[in-house]
DNA sequence: GGGTAATCGATAATAATTATCGATATTATA
DNA sequence: TATAATATCGATAATTATTATCGATTACCC
């Protein structure tokens, strides 16, 4: 699950306040946004709204829904996290301290896979050279079976004929 | 916009028979699946639910919301549709005679430009192996700015200086 | 043509996200 | 340090895309 961290020199609440400092019209630094970052942080995952809302009550950390979405949006705009989208749902990722990389996605137990892959940058880099095309982030997804639940389906398939 | 075709034995509709024929349980071939199936490859675009809605209805062709909807899904399970998850929305392009690509979606304009490349599949490939992973498809798009775009925010840069 | 059941259309429900707005809390200023 | 100005908060309503429900309609087999 994962990929070597980059070196970063800042924590992530102090980029976070740097990037508050930095809006045009200033932006203020709030106890619930501290509270996400703390979380957030200290695990490397991917997750979605709903639980992060789920996790953060559970630990006692009271934040509304709508702070939730309101401070997810600031925390990618400031380069701290990456926004995902794997379905009808967005998911959300570390961006800050964590290098760039793609996901291999199971449709059976939506098992998030990362990898890197020079060839695609490249790729990227090619295409929008050709159609004089600013690329400003892309999004790369292969969906399948992981070897698990390839496993247990051949598993099945090799009792079913007992 | 478009790229060279890949030639088909059968018409879009006579596809369609086939995979209603072939399910488990008989599926009806209805006069809104026929108009819809006209309608979509009567011309090469890039649709959604929404705008296929109100394109019929201007053509004097009503098929309601609903069965836009399951009409899409079944296209899309019989091969003749590629579902693409661009943003919020989904949308819909030519999967039966048209070759495998991939997109640059312009976030300014919401163009759509097509390319291959024969580099991402072997990626998927080779992935896939590392992985024991069983791909079953997989979504890559490229966002940012296209050209019209960039020479528009050029010119306006320019004109902004005098 | 007649019976059966898949499909249709109208509308309700769902799910994820965004907007609204009075209450609250942060930051600048006196 | 008190206070004023205003960004953010929480509760809830609104929005958007899509899916489910269900009685009416219609395609398909005999």
């Amino acid at each position: 699950m994962s990929l070597p961290a980059v070196a970063v020199s800042q924590s992530p609440e102090a980029k976070f306040r740097e990037y508050l400092a930095s809006r045009p019209k200033p932006q203020r630094f709030t106890d619930q946004q501290r509270d996400m970052i703390n979380y957030i942080f200290s695990q490397h995952d991917h997750f979605d709204a709903e639980q992060l809302i789920e996790d953060l009550k559970r630990d006692g950390l009271g934040v509304s829904r709508a702070t939730v979405y309101r401070t997810l949006a600031k925390l990618v705009d400031a380069g701290l996290l990456r926004r995902l989208e794997f379905g009808p749902r967005m998911f959300y990722e570390h961006d800050y301290g964590y290098p760039q990389h793609e996901h291999l996605v199971c449709e059976k137990c939506e098992k998030k896979i990362e990898f890197q892959s020079a060839a695609i940058e490249s790729v990227i880099r090619d295409v929008a050279q050709q159609h004089h095309f600013q690329a400003s982030g892309h999004t790369f997804i292969i969906r399948g079976t992981c070897r698990e639940c390839n496993q247990a389906k051949m598993t099945k398939r090799r009792l079913d004929l007992i």
